[in-house]
DNA sequence: TTGAAATAGGACCATTTTGGTTCTGTTTCA
DNA sequence: TGAAACAGAACCAAAATGGTCCTATTTCAA
């Protein structure tokens, strides 16, 4: 489904709302309940949002976390970089060579960089700011972005 | 990783490979051995791109798979779309109202949509064509892009 | 000095996805 | 009528995910 893990998702839930007090020390707990996430999942993924530098940590009582820098300077693909690692759809990509048998003979090869690239880049637009406006405007209709209402094509794995 | 299915992975290689003879039959063993891919694996993803209409099949004797329309009108968000289900990256999109525990809390809410659709625009952009290219030009340098060295390689799409 | 409150970092395991194979039809051509 | 292909589904091992929990370590403040 070419989706994130939810992990990312709660990554970015996390951080939207930080950005909503750019300034304010967050603890887990507080984040956990004004989130509604269940706490050691937001602990989690605190902690690893902090170990890339996207999230400053103090530590010991009266500790929390807080962002790193302000919110129009964290992009999304910083996020799901930090979360699921190197933005790149295919294994060809970030193995390097020498991994994959069909080089050489592969009928796409370099060319998986022209997804690549172009995922990447619509990641790097859409920053941290953009995604914590409350709702800015229903602009972006809501129920309105099915593909042709074609069949339900994920009916079956469920 | 963000990243697209090994099936899906496959499904683009056949269709390119199939991409640079846009009228030709193929059986699924041929391309099979043309691909160097395991047939079995072929013969399922083929029988997927063929049940939503991105390949014509000919059952029988001489039967075999072709494009259903010119490479050109085949867009690689038409093949993940295909394998993968609807683009959406996260769940609150793809299963409507209700689901989610955090309607109406939830401090990102709409604003999946802003994620959603630039991946889906970036993809759609890219069609079968611009993938079966026998390795234009190396302007895309392959060795480069590694974790380490994040070039950014903007000014491409949009 | 000490205890409470936080973060840091793993380990752990159940569940789900995936990758890939195999089997049993059905269709078509020669 | 048989061989060659596609159609569709079942199946299972391996990997990835999602969550939780446990044990440090740090820091503040009584």
């Amino acid at each position: 489904m070419l989706r994130i893990t939810k992990q990312t998702d709660y990554g970015i839930v996390l951080l939207s709302h930080m950005a909503t007090d750019p300034d304010r020390l967050f603890t887990a707990p507080d984040l956990a309940e004004e989130t509604r996430l269940p706490l050691p999942t937001v602990s989690k993924v605190l902690k690893l949002l902090s170990r890339d530098g996207l999230l400053d940590s103090q530590r010991g009582a009266k500790g929390g976390y807080s962002l790193s820098r302000r919110p129009e300077k964290i992009r999304v693909s910083d996020i799901i970089r930090c979360l699921e690692g190197p933005i790149a759809m295919t294994e060809c990509i970030d193995d390097g060579p020498g991994v994959c048998d069909q080089e050489g003979s592969c009928p796409v090869e370099g060319n998986w960089q022209i997804i690549n690239d172009a995922i990447r880049t619509a990641l790097d637009r859409i920053d941290l700011s953009q995604m914590a406006t409350p709702l800015p405007s229903r602009l972006v209709q809501l129920g309105d972005h099915r593909p042709g209402a074609n069949e339900r094509s994920d009916a079956n794995t469920r």
